[in-house]
DNA sequence: GCCCTATGGTCTCGTTCTGATCCATTGGAT
DNA sequence: ATCCAATGGATCAGAACGAGACCATAGGGC
């Protein structure tokens, strides 16, 4: 934990604030929109797979079927989606879609903000890998992970963000706990939306790869300590990364 | 994480439901009552205190003043607070509240339900105690953590809930993370529904009340690996208590 | 005693969201 | 060739929700 501790002067938060923080981000079909965006980004859906049907993705959001066709139609304007009509038709993630630039320049996050993020992701991902390690789970549950280990390594350098996404996802999945994987993929989006204000080196991706073999070696062979090391270490890398460029 | 690991066989979560979970869990109208009625619940707003006033609520929750206090009636009619109106009127959490009896008998939790709020509580509470005890802090700032504390030593069994959901939400506090304390009063929120469930022990309460002590000496004292491992064995009672009493 | 201010109480209007129904398109099964 | 099933496309009535204006009440300052 010292890559968080020690050099943070922490104001507590205030109990008011914690307990009446906002209920609705914003309407119903701006949340449509950001919550396929991040299933695109977050790899969980891949170029050329299909989302969900209408009538059932609208389900599970727990939105009427209108406010979602429009986020949906919204996103294949801007050239996320391609939606295809009839039998075995549906909403397509678009191949472009995972290589395509920022567009809306965000607002340069604050310091606050920024630490808030990375020791929100520190808690859950280093928590997440431990339990993953722990865990008894059948060996072919190691598939998805093995996978995404290989993605990450075979990835251009405009898909390895969503490749690295898809591994660090992964390794919450194995924990078992939908909300804890739900929670870290949240915090992943915010990490996302900070990395892409600074550059991509191509010798950290081969330091993170080298990092990620560890991290799985260390699951797949259920050592909890050696796994929270490793993440430990990838982690305070990006961490390191961030606060440089964004402070 | 001797706790969570080796007795669970972890089904790996599904990545479309991971994508594609609820963004919407009822109207705005339970959400606020949800949401308030959790500030009172663990101890974020004490009785006889009052609530920010309904056009200042309303703003922070990100709802219209009408729902808010649509909630706010139905809470002052089910006898949680009580409405004054006037100069320095407001809505007050009333005495009574605190030791309200549940009355809607929730529907027994499945064992994948105990196992994500146990597993989501153990990763969340351990890194804060963690990040907490390593963080740099104005003396000062424990002074909600000593109050916390003591109040749980003092408090008659009906209040033990409470008190005992404050200090560990002033732990987390602690962090300076607001989204790290939010997401741990989220699933402080569940682990209190389990509990609700089971019977309330004098020994027991006896005995976390020396964890307590533990965990936050350690904190004071800026030792992060003894904080956790006071945590972890506090978390390890209560967990091991509901598996065997929901299960 | 009067007025001012901070609060809750009420009303109205416009927007968003939902639920439901029916239509249009496509590709496979028979 | 025909039918059928699974999908997207379109529309509408009504409920939920939000923004704002205005009223009512209580307490404090002058």
């Amino acid at each position: 934990m010292r890559s968080v501790g020690g050099r943070r002067t922490a104001r507590p938060v205030d109990p008011a604030e914690l307990a009446f923080r906002a209920i609705r981000s914003g309407n119903a079909f701006e949340e449509c929109v950001e919550r396929v965006l991040s299933a695109v980004k977050l790899g969980l859906v891949s170029p050329g797979e299909r989302l969900p049907a209408e009538r059932d993705l609208a389900g599970r959001l727990g939105v009427s079927r209108v406010t979602l066709r429009d986020a949906l139609r919204s996103l294949a304007d801007a050239g996320w989606l391609e939606i295809r009509r009839g039998r075995h038709g549906g909403a397509f993630v678009l191949d472009r879609a995972t290589t395509k630039p920022q567009l809306r320049p965000v607002p340069h996050p604050s310091r606050e903000s920024i630490e808030d993020t990375l020791v929100l992701r520190q808690v859950l991902e280093l928590g997440a890998v431990e339990v993953a390690a722990s865990s008894a789970v059948r060996p072919e549950a190691y598939g998805a992970l093995v996978v995404a280990l290989e993605d990450c390594r075979t990835a251009a350098p405009g898909r390895y963000r969503i490749a690295d996404s898809r591994l660090h996802l992964a390794v919450t999945e194995l924990t078992g706990s939908p909300s804890l994987a739900a929670s870290a993929a949240d915090v992943r989006m915010r990490v996302n939306d900070l990395l892409d204000a600074i550059p991509l080196l191509e010798r950290n991706i081969a330091h993170s790869n080298d990092q990620h073999d560890r991290i799985v070696r260390a699951i797949r062979r259920r050592q909890p300590a050696a796994a929270r090391a490793a993440m430990e270490e990838h982690l305070a890398g990006t961490a390191a990364l961030l606060r440089a460029f964004l402070s």
